[in-house]
DNA sequence: ACTCCGATTGTT
DNA sequence: ACAATCGGAGTA
């Protein structure tokens, strides 16, 4: 997993749980506890990812955006249909990962899907930059990846951006 | 009920 | 540059 954005509670106003809307059918899993997958779809075609992190009720996920694959690469390309890249962005990671629907507010411990940790990154490898994709405070840093990685999904869109803090809550 | 549009991707 | 594709969310 080497690249993901965060996405705070109903603070962040581009966040699903963002305030402007409270809780509704669809961003409800936003609001559940730390490990459960909330997923949902984006332009009516691509499944994205998100691992909740915040406390339940705070609502605070992270986008899963890009996968650097190492092991299964086969199935992977098998569900992407041999298309490249295998999994850099959101939509093609969820896809290489077997991610639908169907994964909505199931915990990530409940399901087929294991999520491993004990990597260490160096701070160095880690580059920091505004959100991609979104309309509102894209250039709040909550935009994380592994520097070179072959799974991140475009080029920083603001480059060198690493010291501004989103408001304290 | 109706319109607008999105945390994207793939093709032209 | 643009189509694909559809349900959520906002407006009435």
């Amino acid at each position: 997993m080497v690249e993901t954005e965060a996405y705070l509670g109903p603070e962040d106003p581009a966040s699903h749980a963002s305030t402007r809307s409270g809780i509704t059918n669809r961003n409800r899993m936003m609001f559940e506890a730390p490990g459960v997958a909330y997923v949902y779809r984006i332009y009516g075609v691509h499944w994205c990812l998100n691992v909740i992190t915040g406390a339940e009720g705070e609502g605070q996920g992270v986008l899963i955006r890009g996968v650097e694959p190492t092991v299964g690469v086969e199935s992977m390309a098998r569900r992407r249909h041999g298309r490249r890249p295998l999994a850099a962005g959101p939509g093609r990671a969820a896809q290489a990962l077997g991610v639908d629907g169907s994964l909505n507010g199931h915990h990530l411990s409940h399901t087929p899907l294991e999520l491993l940790t004990g990597w260490t990154i160096a701070d160095a490898d880690v580059a920091i930059t505004g959100r991609v994709g979104v309309a509102k405070a894209a250039e709040w840093p909550l935009r994380f990846f592994v520097r070179g990685s072959t799974g991140v999904s475009k080029a920083s869109p603001h480059p060198g951006q690493r010291d501004a803090l989103p408001p304290s809550p």
